[in-house]
DNA sequence: CCGTATCCCCGACGATACTG
DNA sequence: CAGTATCGTCGGGGATACGG
């Protein structure tokens, strides 16, 4: 974009601060998580909450706000009795979903490898100490 | 993995799982802005200081202990005086950084969508508040 | 030039109890 | 069933100052 520079080149801030943007909205400790339960078939609340383990009410509740705020999920009551509400993520979500998966492999690859760097470091480090 | 159950689907645990353990990689706030600016050529820790805009040396050092300690990283000392030090991305953090890509490219693709639905929702509860 | 050491703040998250 | 209210914790990250 911009003519040549004589800095051995900067870093691209767009790329960075669009994947930091992506964090914003499906960054968070369950977001994803309730995204995947979401999609292709409507959900309940209580559904949602038994199948993402370890999740409190009240993250599931903010988190869905947050993602139904984005566009990312959609609520929708259905005024019987006992009430009954469904989510459903997005086409918008699933896109982003999909996005997500050249990362989730990567860390799935090379989980061993960067198990192994670390092992590797803090051996380093605890030669280094004595 | 397991033989068919009865209920409408479980959420497929390994896959957000893979996601959160890439975030932990790299879903730190300067994570991926030094591995950007790492790439393809080594560069010295106050070039690096300079072309992240916010950064703070604290940061800054944190940061590249944890990328290397995983691997992504690769720090050289160059024993001469002044000292000089310079770090280089790893084909690991290459790797990483090119399956940040899909995500970026959602963000900045949809990044109007969802201000649009947010404006929308938060519209809607101004309405509601009345 | 290349870091470390301290102190502090704030927002994400969890536990628990209550409500329509 | 589907939330809300309140309180507390914990750690990521910023400001600042110092050291080899």
């Amino acid at each position: 974009m911009s003519a040549g520079s004589r800095l051995p080149d900067d870093v691209e801030p767009d790329t960075c601060a669009a994947f930091r943007d992506a964090l914003d909205r499906v960054g968070s400790k369950w977001g994803i998580a309730i995204i995947a339960a979401a999609t292709e078939s409507p959900i309940r609340f209580a559904e949602l909450h038994r199948s993402i383990p370890g999740i409190s009410r009240r993250m599931l509740t903010l988190t869905l706000r947050t993602l139904e705020r984005d566009g990312l999920i959609t609520r929708t009551v259905h005024p019987t009795v006992p009430p009954q509400v469904e989510y459903t993520a997005t086409p918008l979500a699933e896109e982003l979903f999909a996005s997500t998966r050249a990362l989730s492999d990567w860390a799935e690859n090379n989980h061993e490898k960067v198990a192994a760097a670390r092992a590797a470091y803090d051996d380093n480090e605890a030669a280094r100490a004595r």
